[in-house]
DNA sequence: ATTAACTATTATTTAATACAATATACTAAG
DNA sequence: CTTAGTATATTGTATTAAATAATAGTTAAT
C-alpha cells in the first residue's frame, strides 16, 4: 500500500482507537494492522510523541505471556486534538474529492 | 492545514488534473491551491519526478506576460498509474473510515 | 537449552512537502 | 529610462513522518 498516504493519518487512527478506550502499544499495532499494512515498530514513535505533547497518559499492567503492557489513556487535551484532526481530515478528503471529480474527468 | 495529509495525495491531484487536459505548472498550482494550501515551488518537483517516470510529456508554449509555459500532457502509462493510485486512495480512506467509526466511538 | 510468541524501544534510512531564494519575461507606472 | 509588479520556472535546504531493522525482556512450549 502507498506509504505516503499514511503520513499524519496513522496519528489520527491512533487517536481514534484510544478515544474508544485504553489500549497498549502492541494491541494498537494489531488492530490498525487489520485495516492497513503497518510495520511493527512504527506506532511506538507516534505514541511517544503524542504522550510527550500531553495527549495521552500511560500506565503499566502485568502480562501473562510477555513483558508488562504499557497502556495509553487519552486525555481531555487529546480528545480535543482528535476532534480537530478528524475534522481536518474529512475536510481534506472532501477537497481531494472535488479535485478528482471535476468535469471532463471521465473514468 | 495538515501538511502530512498531503503526502502522496498531491501527486494524485496532479494526475487527476492532467487527466482532464494539458496544463502548465503555474496553472496547476493555482487550480490545486483553490482546494488546499500549497507552497509555490512544491508542484515542480512532483511534475519532474512524474515526467522522469514516463507519466507525462511536456511542451513549451509562448506566454504573453511571462516566460514560456511548460505544458504537461499525461501519457497512457500515466493514465494507468492514475487509475491505480485513485483506486488505492479510495480504498485507503475507506479503511481509515472503518477505524474512525468503530463502535464506542461516540463523537 | 532452544524456540516461539508477546511486548517495548530506538537508530537509521527514505520520501515528500514546505520554505525560500533565484531567474526570466513582460507590462505599467513614475 | 527605471522601477515595480505579475506571471512563470527551477532548485537547494529543512522538516517531518513512516519503513526498516535491530535489540531486548518475559513467558510457555518443545
Amino acid at each position: 500500500m502507498n506509504t505516503q498516504f499514511k503520513k499524519g493519518v496513522l496519528e489520527l487512527c491512533v487517536l481514534a482507537q484510544l478515544s474508544q478506550g485504553d489500549k497498549y502499544g502492541y494491541e494498537l499495532t494489531e488492530s490498525i494492522s487489520e485495516k492497513m499494512t503497518l510495520a511493527t515498530g512504527t506506532l511506538y514513535l507516534i505514541l511517544k510523541r503524542l504522550k510527550d505533547e500531553g495527549y495521552f497518559e500511560t500506565y503499566l499492567v502485568e502480562s501473562a505471556g510477555g513483558p508488562a503492557r504499557k497502556y495509553y489513556r487519552i486525555s481531555e487535551k487529546g480528545r480535543a486534538y482528535y476532534r480537530q484532526m478528524r475534522k481536518e481530515w474529512y475536510e481534506f478528503i472532501a477537497q481531494v474529492d472535488a479535485l478528482l471529480k471535476e468535469p471532463e474527468n471521465h473514468d
